[in-house]
RNA sequence: GGAGCGUUGGUCAAGGGGUUAAGACGCCUCCCUUUCACGGAGGAAUCACGGGUUCGAUUCCCGUACGCUCUACCA
């Protein structure tokens, strides 16, 4: 019995803020990785050195780190299998590479890439608008198949810029076991020659996602269901290098997609439909352009992690909130959904609703208090207790700005016409009187200071129905919030006696 | 164009030969609350289409349609 620890791997290129999509896949690798007692893997494929943008892999880290999935072995935490930045690793590839092609299952191709674009615009017919590089076409390139031996050694000798290429067979079923489709077959007829060496030195994911899933000892590989399409290049690779009995046992997720019409979610939907798609902020260094992340739009990160979970997975009970110790314990790949899953940004906010109503508010007050300092709004000691009488109503953390704010400060805007069409010279007088009450007022409790209103309003005949609605308004600047009294008791005396006198002002 | 993958209410989805086809979000109504929420009770709304197989298909099979992904020296 082979008792090969689960080792799992995310693997993403740090090219800009990460998506959705990208960290549900690693919440996918997580909660399996630890179901099983194994070990989560952070690999950065960094091998397009056109694409490198600074600050994307530090984005990473802080994202998984936020979302409280952080991997046993990274290139940050280390690991018996360093390096794990593929950058790091480049000379290792070109060994098995050139292995391929002695072995004559690749080749070198020394086509410029205006060959190349030459190749495609006089081969595109209607029938077929994207030739492939294929077992057709590259006996017209000019690669190691075509050229004599002489000429290729000459070439090499010289140091002519050249790739290296996977020679598909001609006429070979390819088929594998996806862990959530099952059996998936393609014809090696209809996959092409791809590059698996660059010109540069650099392997492609291809070669890179095989090689070092291979030496990291992966057992199990998750990755986009935009992967499918070239998982048979990367089982043969498996087969002609390591074996398929050693390959990892592959899952390609469903995608998750814009919620109006069609297609994989990107950033650019969140700009038009205006949520975020974006882990966390994300500053773009080449352009300055600013996205904005669900931390930053107020999302608790137990509500992030799990909203993404319930996309495309659930455990068949019906139960929709989970902690992150309860997903690894309910985690299946069986109950993985086969297909996309539209986002649905109110559902998002959903989750985060239930989340603030079930943690304590311990566990966010830090940043809650991160939303006002921003409006320049001091809080004091009474910021717990506030957060705990208003936190029902709070969809988002920035929520509470709104809902809480007029407990330490005056309201900055008074609904004044939410009061004007009923107000009279009766109810002038009766807060004129209660404001002189209030200055007598012993003891500021919420039971004394609703007996008081009361008592007063029954001596002036007026419902207390009729006036709560203006007090609120006075206190708190509009028809929303906490019980009246214990507004007025939290700010205390001074406070309720100016709103309701500054109130009175813009009534009179 | 080709290949692959997919398709249960508006959205997330359970179910899987015989069911009133769960539940959740959102929407609507009502109750609670002298506000707004929370909470509670209801409501509208669904098996893409066509053939089979079967006593019976949402479920199994085959087509069709539609959608998506890929089709780079990007991942």
């Amino acid at each position: 019995m082979s008792t090969n620890k689960v080792r799992v791997r995310f693997a993403p290129s740090p090219t800009g803020g990460l998506h959705l999509g990208g960290v549900r896949t690693v919440l996918f690798n997580y909660l399996f990785a630890k179901q099983n007692g194994g070990d989560f893997i952070l690999r950065i494929e960094d091998t397009d050195q056109t694409r490198f943008v600074p600050g994307a892999e530090e984005y990473i880290f802080n994202t998984l780190k936020w979302c409280g999935l952080e991997p046993d072995e990274s290139p940050l935490h280390g690991g018996p299998y360093a390096p794990y930045r593929q950058s790091e690793r480049k000379p290792m590839y070109r060994e098995y590479a050139e292995k391929l092609v002695q072995d004559g299952y690749a080749y070198y191709a020394f086509d410029t890439s205006e060959e190349l674009e030459e190749m495609r615009s006089t081969y595109k017919t209607e029938a077929n608008p994207s030739p492939q590089y294929n077992h057709v076409l590259r006996e017209k390139m000019r690669n190691s198949l075509t050229l004599s031996e002489d000429e290729v050694r000459r070439l090499l000798s010289e140091g002519a810029p050249h790739v290296i290429r996977i020679k598909l067979p001609m006429n070979e079923e390819v088929t594998f076991t996806d862990l959530i489709r099952g059996e998936v077959s393609f014809h090696t007829s209809q996959v092409d020659d791809k590059v698996l060496l660059k010109a540069d030195g650099m392997p492609t994911y291809h070669l890179a996602v095989v090689i070092d899933d291979y030496l990291m000892k992966i057992t199990h590989a998750f990755r986009g269901e935009e992967w499918l399409p070239s998982a048979p290049v990367h089982v043969l690779l498996w087969k002609y290098l390591f074996g398929l009995e050693n390959m990892p046992q592959w899952a390609h997720l469903p995608l998750i997609l814009k919620p109006d019409g069609n297609g994989k979610l990107s950033k650019r939907d969140g700009d038009r439909l205006g949520f975020p798609v974006f882990a966390m902020d994300w500053t773009d260094p080449r352009n300055n352009e600013q996205t904005t992340g669900f931390r930053e739009r107020g999302f608790l990160p137990e509500a992030f992690v799990n909203m993404l979970a319930m996309l495309g997975w659930n455990d068949g009970s019906g139960q929709e909130i989970f902690t992150l110790d309860e997903l690894v314990k309910s985690f299946s790949l069986s109950r993985v959904h086969k297909g996309g899953a539209k986002f649905d940004y109110e559902k998002a906010k959903w989750f985060n609703s239930e989340w603030i109503k079930r943690l304590p508010i311990a566990s966010y007050r830090d940043t809650v208090k991160t939303f006002f300092d921003a409006k320049g709004i001091v809080v004091d000691d009474k910021f717990d207790h506030v957060l705990e009488l208003v936190k029902d109503r709070c969809t988002l953390l920035s929520d509470f700005v709104a809902q809480a704010s007029f407990f330490f400060q005056n309201p900055v805007e008074i609904d004044i016409n939410a009061v004007k069409p009923k107000w009279d010279e009766k109810k002038q007088q009766f807060f004129a009187e209660l404001i002189r009450a209030f200055e007598l007022t012993p003891q500021w409790q919420h039971d004394d200071l609703e007996k008081e209103f009361k008592e007063m309003a029954a001596a002036h005949q007026i419902k207390p129905g009729d006036l709560m609605m203006p007090l609120r308004v006075m206190l708190v600047g509009g028809k929303f919030g906490p019980g009246v009294f214990d507004i007025a008791a939290l700010i205390g005396k001074e406070a309720t006696i100016a709103r309701i006198k500054h109130a009175l002002g813009l009534l009179s």
